[in-house]
DNA sequence: CGAACGTCGTAC
DNA sequence: GACGTACGACGTTCGT
């Protein structure tokens, strides 16, 4: 026996008979009450037994399995099934759903299939883990379920706690478990309402079985069995052979989970303690409430605000070798929100709060403040560590201190451990990797319109709040620390990508990018004038005014009023009135015609002329948007307020406001992208010959890929061929199907199929790269880029096949994207200190994931343009050439 | 009246 | 269901 085997062996697979526990609880139980007269007893009894199997087994697969309301396939088979089974109480309907509840919020899986049984349910989870040689343990009163006892499975009995095994069953029952179903059907079950043979019961049945072997003996042997009994026998034989079917577990459901599904989660304790405080049940409530109070006992905050406690924490902050920092301000747009306090720590549990700008009440001024923490931050020796530092890089930056030694951001120290197992903000690292519940913004400052800005907040709440703040931050970096020190890729991709990145980004978002407000209010006149004329043709065409916008109207029009064919439905199965779909109908009618353009031109006009003058700032004339750096799953940035990373540019329409984002006098913008860079990671990815090949040579991707699938000479290949060509690629990277092909292009699914065919016979390797890809994701839970950046994928195993080929999809996807936002990180990096290096007056502005922008001037593009295109092609090492186009003009349009 | 959700559309 | 990663506008629904 292996290890894992062993582990195994101590861990079953247990099965609980939800049901089962719900009878047994509900009448072994006194009536309890809450005040307001929900009844809890069968909660109580039920979660109890629950919690007992959790603290006896914490390391098990779990799983609760419940019958579904309704009928199932044996009703089907049999009208009487359970016909006499007196419908459930009242007073145990109610208790169900809070039972449900608890459970999950216990981070247990609760299962109820409809059209079959818990005990079918069970019969095929118990055999799944069988097929492994997973034990497994069945937790019930039924008996029933002892014919599924093997070597691997076993039955406990919830009534006597006593644990039946192959031989336990054949002591109890007098037959081996895999002759129970034989047993049963002789004997019956007037629970369920299944009649056995008249006249016999468990002795007969035991005996026939030892004479003839099986039921099936006994059956052909029926017309020997002497006496009263086998008269019955022989009448009853039709009634026989269907109880027999009856009483037989299946285990063969088709269930969307997997056993991994039944992996015990963490307590969500925040409904825990909802359900419970509902229920009234106190003596849980204070065990399982969330861990609030033991990190607090040993906290110490103080709140500076006399020079003796500055000058004490002045002091110790030099002294420290870490600190953590946290700035409070009046809200979160970075350009234009004032400081009002800044809080430190230097070790876990002490923290202080210095407030800066608060109304009314007493504290240190500014400047003296200021002045004092400015060397101390300022110096290279302290080391600062942050939640988004960024943020409070920038707040800092506008009263004057530069900080220059970034040892750590929590934020992405959680990002690159795990990109999706948790949101990054702090609230959310506290409660994932300390099991600890922040005081939230709204807890101190209230929310909607009373919601208060920070100065407003009384000093000792906002002292409290901002100092545990700092000091959770300061817990969080450690503890990542030593997740990190496991993890020298990741703490690579760490110091050597992120934290240097940050210093780049915050000066991007600081110059900002300039945008011509006249240019774009012009345009939305433009629009306007359009959409007026189309609303009108649109009123006309459908004989009412109604609102363009509203698909809900839309629909109703379509395909109530004027019956349209329904082409495609959305995920919550309507008719859709989406892009593609409107394309279709507008081969066949008007009115389509006119939403899509009316579409076009509300999306550029609300989106972007109209919005973007909105979003310059008075400070500095110019667009400021947030870069982030730990949203996306695969590494790339993403950018907001506004989002600069869709600006369009696939449109004439759309390109044209572009045009707005300009370069000042004397300066000009140059664009500079990766060409299809992508494709060139998975070339390298794959190691596929013929596509690197193909790059190596120069040669157009899209082009040789027609030629390729449509076996012609790239001479003959003509503008069609090309853009399926392209769609092919494109498709590609995303782990497409033939479905997805065809309905790119419209086009058959067996043509699309055949495409795809061929592109897989010009590059098995690409075939090859996706399939070991998918076979190492399974193995290992997740997919990593060149730089080792991982990305998890917990549902690559699932039972569930649509989630399972999503999962796929992004294996597939998630390492060549992400290879590519690396190789762009590195790129950038290397951009900034070139730039700085060479003097020249030039600044980067804008990143779009394979682009960068900057702002140049006029005299110094050339010199600027040979930086970009050195260090972004050499940013990565790969099997191709990554090559770069680049471009300038006075405007981004230009520049392209 | 604001939050949450659904649907749609923009980019790479 | 059916092509990966984002952000955001608008309309609708729901709860206060």
């Amino acid at each position: 026996m292996n290890p894992s085997d062993k582990s195994r062996a101590g861990n079953p697979l247990i099965l609980v008979d939800g049901s089962s526990y719900l009878y047994r609880a509900y009448h072994a139980l006194p009536p309890l009450m809450t005040s307001k007269n929900q009844p809890t007893g069968a909660i109580r009894g039920v979660i109890s037994m629950i919690k007992k199997i959790l603290e006896d087994h914490p390391k098990s697969l779990l799983g609760i399995i419940f019958d579904a309301k309704g009928k199932t396939f044996r009703n089907e088979m049999y009208k009487d099934y359970k016909a006499n089974r007196p419908p459930m109480p009242d007073d145990l309907v109610q208790q169900i759903e809070p039972i449900f509840s608890i459970i999950k919020a216990l981070g247990i899986k609760v299962i109820s299939v409809e059209g079959v049984e818990a005990d079918d349910v069970i019969g095929t989870l118990a055999n799944m883990a069988d097929r492994i040689g997973h034990q497994t343990v069945i937790s019930t009163g039924d008996k029933d379920l002892t014919q599924l006892v093997n070597k691997h499975i076993k039955v406990v009995n919830t009534m006597s706690d006593e644990l039946l095994d192959e031989k336990g069953v054949e002591k109890k029952f007098g037959v081996k478990p895999n002759l129970i179903i034989d047993y049963l059907a002789l004997v019956g079950d007037s629970s369920d309402n299944i009649p056995g043979v008249e006249k016999v019961g468990p002795k007969t049945a035991v005996k026939w079985l030892q004479e003839h072997g099986n039921l099936d003996n006994i059956i052909k042997n029926s017309e020997n069995i002497p006496g009263k009994v086998g008269e019955n026998l022989r009448n009853g034989l039709d009634q026989l052979k269907l109880s027999k079917k009856l009483v037989t577990i299946k285990k063969d459901v088709n269930l969307k989970i997997s056993l991994d599904d039944l992996k015990v989660n963490k307590e969500d304790k925040n409904s825990l303690e909802k359900i419970y405080t509902e229920l009234e049940f106190k003596t849980w409530l204070e065990a399982d409430s969330p861990v609030k109070n033991t990190i607090k006992k040993e906290e110490k905050y103080d709140l500076i605000v006399d020079e003796k406690t500055l000058n004490k924490w002045v002091e110790r902050l030099k002294k420290s070798s870490i600190i953590s920092l946290d700035t409070e301000t009046n809200g979160l747009d970075y350009m234009d929100v004032d400081l009002v306090g800044i809080s430190f720590s230097v070790k876990p549990g002490q923290a202080g709060y210095i407030p800066l700008n608060h109304k009314v009440e007493q504290q240190l001024p500014l400047d003296l403040t200021i002045s004092k923490l400015k060397p101390i931050l300022e110096s290279k020796k302290t080391k600062i560590v942050g939640q988004n530092i960024k943020f409070d890089k920038h707040i800092l930056k506008r009263f004057g201190i530069n900080i220059n030694s970034i040892a750590n951001d929590t934020m992405l120290m959680s990002y690159v451990l795990n990109s999706t197992a948790t949101r990054h903000n702090l609230d959310a690292l506290a409660q994932f990797y300390l099991d600890y519940k922040t005081t939230t913004f709204e807890e101190v400052a209230g929310k909607g319109t009373k919601q208060l800005t920070f100065d407003k907040i009384p000093l000792d709440k906002a002292s409290y709040y901002a100092s545990e703040d700092a000091d959770i931050t300061l817990r969080l970096y450690k503890k990542l620390n030593s997740r990190l020190a496991k993890e020298p890729k990741l703490k690579g991709l760490l110091e050597d990508i992120e934290i240097p990145l940050i210093g780049v980004l915050s000066d991007m978002e600081q110059t900002g990018t300039l945008v011509n407000k006249k240019v774009l209010q012009a345009q939305s006149r433009d629009f306007e004038r359009r959409i007026s004329k189309l609303e009108e043709k649109a009123y006309a065409l459908a004989d009412q005014e109604f609102n363009l916008s509203s698909t809900k109207e839309l629909r109703e029009l379509f395909y109530e009023k004027f019956n349209y064919p329904v082409f495609q439905k959305t995920p919550g199965g309507q008719p859709s009135t989406a892009e593609n779909v409107l394309q279709q109908l507008s081969e066949d009618y008007e009115l389509p015609k006119i939403i899509l353009e009316h579409r076009t031109l509300s999306k550029l006009k609300s989106t972007y002329t109209d919005k973007l003058p909105l979003q310059i700032s008075k400070n500095t004339g110019r667009i400021h948007t947030s870069f982030h750096q730990a949203v996306t799953a695969t590494g790339r940035l993403s950018s907001s307020d506004p989002n600069l990373q869709n600006i369009p540019i696939r449109n004439e329409d759309g390109r044209r406001i572009r045009q707005a984002f300009e370069a000042p006098k004397g300066f000009k913008l140059i664009s500079a992208d990766y060409s299809q860079i992508e494709l060139r990671v998975m070339a390298h990815l794959s190691k596929d010959k013929n596509l690197i090949k193909a790059f190596n040579e120069g040669e157009d991707i899209h082009l040789t890929t027609a030629s390729e699938v449509f076996d012609i000479d790239t001479k003959q290949v003509g503008r069609e061929e090309r853009r399926s060509a392209k769609a092919i690629n494109f498709g590609l990277i995303y782990g497409i199907s033939a479905f997805g092909l065809s309905k790119q292009l419209g086009i058959g699914r067996h043509l699309a199929a055949e495409y795809m065919d061929k592109y897989f016979s010009k590059y098995p390797g690409v075939r090859e790269y996706m399939d070991i890809i998918k076979s190492d994701a399974r193995k290992k839970g997740y997919v990593e880029t060149l730089d080792g950046r991982r990305v998890y994928l917990p549902s690559i195993s699932t039972g569930n096949a649509i989630r399972r080929q999503a999962a796929e999809r992004v294996a597939i996807n998630a390492p060549v994207q992400g290879t590519a936002a690396d190789i762009m990180k590195k790129a950038m990096l290397m951009v900034d200190s070139s730039l700085k290096d060479s003097k020249v007056t030039a600044k980067l502005i804008m990143q779009v994931h394979d682009e960068l922008v900057i702002e140049s001037k006029e005299e110094d593009v050339k010199t600027v343009s040979d930086i970009l295109k050195n260090s972004m092609s050499s940013a990565h090492k790969l099997l191709v050439p990554l090559e770069v186009d680049i471009g300038s003009g006075k405007n981004w349009d230009q520049a392209h």
